[in-house]
DNA sequence: CACAATTGCGCAATCG
DNA sequence: TCGATTGCGCAATTGT
């Protein structure tokens, strides 16, 4: 909290404390407060700044989460035509191999399936 | 700027603004004070706010990011994985629609296209 | 205990 | 005129 409650001087030094007299403590306490006085200013500019820097942050990070959106929406397009082109194939060709496959099926394991397929790797780290 | 060069009465009142004279002003002088100190603390308490709120913003940001980068790298093995797993098999068909096809060049022209997987289009926007 | 950094607060200037 | 902001200094508190 604040608000003095039993200090023992300065704020309109409230009677002496009894040494000597000549205001030997006025120096001292201006020098006490004007050191304050600059620790404040430097303390908020660096509260200043520090806002200043999350803001940008903020601004950089909205920028960089729109290109990746970006990004998914493309690769997911690519995907999908690729799926769509690989089951017209499957569908024409004589091979048995491709009937009846299920291409999401299969996406679902190569995440960590190094071998087969031809060489996708894929490893975990 | 700001210190006093022709103001016209509070700081430590510089002599009667010669009118009648019972302090009425000084509850005026008060009343402005206090609301003003009023206003003071309602303006920094929403400016915390705001500061707090931008922190929490990017953490937001910061986390949405992760999980969009997450899905980019699944989706582009995913795609990677598909990629060869055509190639492989165009490879093995007689099918000659899929013989020497380039399938990134036929990525380059997906974008507008979601449906039909046989040709490709081209339109740029 | 000394000293810098923070923080709540009030004052006054200035803005809208 | 009046509330909202902002720079600034004071004092209490916290952190070294």
């Amino acid at each position: 909290m604040l608000l003095d409650e039993d200090n023992e001087m300065p704020p309109v030094k409230r009677g002496r404390r009894g040494v000597s007299d000549a205001d030997d403590e006025d120096d001292d306490y201006r020098k006490k407060r004007d050191r304050n006085n600059e620790a404040v200013k430097k303390s908020r500019f660096k509260s200043k700044q520090r806002t200043q820097e999350t803001f940008t942050r903020v601004t950089k990070l909205k920028a960089e989460n729109q290109m990746l959106e970006e990004k998914v929406k493309t690769l997911t397009k690519d995907l999908q035509f690729l799926k769509e082109l690989f089951m017209e194939y499957a569908s024409n060709t004589q091979n048995p191999k491709f009937e009846g496959i299920d291409i999401d099926k299969l996406l679902e394991d190569v995440q960590d399936d190094p071998k087969d397929s031809g060489s996708s790797k894929t490893k975990r780290k």
